[in-house]
DNA sequence: CACTCTATTTATAAAAT
DNA sequence: TATTTTATAAATAGAGT
């Protein structure tokens, strides 16, 4: 009766891999939620697979998004990129927290501040649509256009904008 | 001397809860890694903290970038819903392995069209930025125009587009 | 299969350094 | 305060139902 530790390794057979993803799938869930609670942080998690139709997410659908957005409006060098002063880490968890990035960080805040300039002007052209010329050959007009063009009844509700530095 | 059950709730004292968080964190990014190896899945971890000044992320900024893409690009409403066929979810499993959405949900498969369109739009745009007359008053044409002008050194790589249905 | 059961391994809280 | 140690709690692999 041997309960071994186990390779890590892909397990080939299916129900074997079916049921190590459901109890170390709850596990991992259990994990980010004690994390995230006893430290006071945000956190969050999204495993795809085959035995569940959609991501399995933590702490929620709205939740994740929240936390891709923030991720989302670092340029990638910051991602990477370690700060040592507490100072500057304390700052830029307060912003987190609150949501409003200030200017303290040049590029974050301007990624933030175009994001929302694009975000006002795909509302705007929204409202505006039937304005637009389709005698227009410019690049630009025909990239935006493209969207209500091709899904006759979405709405472009959000661009999100990745730039490198 | 007791090591003893600790209790759920926000670690108030500082360096109780950076101990604690160092060490969770680190067990937490293990039970990510081997949850995808063992199952042979796809899944991120984001992690904001006061102690890091970046996030901490598994497995990478770049395949944390793509999962998210991929999570992005199902409506609201499919994020939530549940599908019961198993022949479904293997279908959606694939899908997202190859990361090449065949046809099978319609909305799916649109607007990852719709989202390489753009792309391609953009890289179309970046390659002949000066060609785009100055003096256009189209509104979608400023939209995207805005970005190189606000930021002098940057360049668009990739936009995400969020559509409502 | 989808559960429950438990021998083991693993994670980690608190102590020691 | 960071790292290491170790007693204990928690997770889980494989067996049983």
């Amino acid at each position: 009766m041997t309960r071994k530790k186990v390779k890590l390794a892909f397990i080939a057979n299916d129900s074997s891999s079916k049921a190590t993803y459901k109890k170390r799938k709850k596990g991992l869930m259990k994990k980010v939620n004690e994390l995230s609670t006893l430290c006071g942080i945000n956190a969050c998690a999204i495993i795809y697979s085959p035995y569940d139709s959609n991501p399995e997410v933590w702490p929620s659908n709205s939740g994740v998004q929240r936390i891709i957005s923030e991720f989302r409006t670092l340029p990638e060098m910051d991602q990477n990129k370690k700060m040592t002063k507490d100072s500057q880490s304390l700052r830029q968890f307060e912003e987190t927290k609150e949501g409003q990035p200030r200017d303290g960080d040049d590029r974050s805040y301007l990624i933030d501040q175009c994001l929302k300039d694009v975000n006002r002007r795909i509302e705007i052209l929204g409202n505006s649509r039937m304005e637009l010329g389709e005698s227009s050959n410019n690049v630009a007009a025909e990239a935006i256009q493209t969207l209500p063009i091709i899904h006759g009844s979405a709405r472009v509700s959000r661009v999100d904008v990745h730039i490198t530095f």
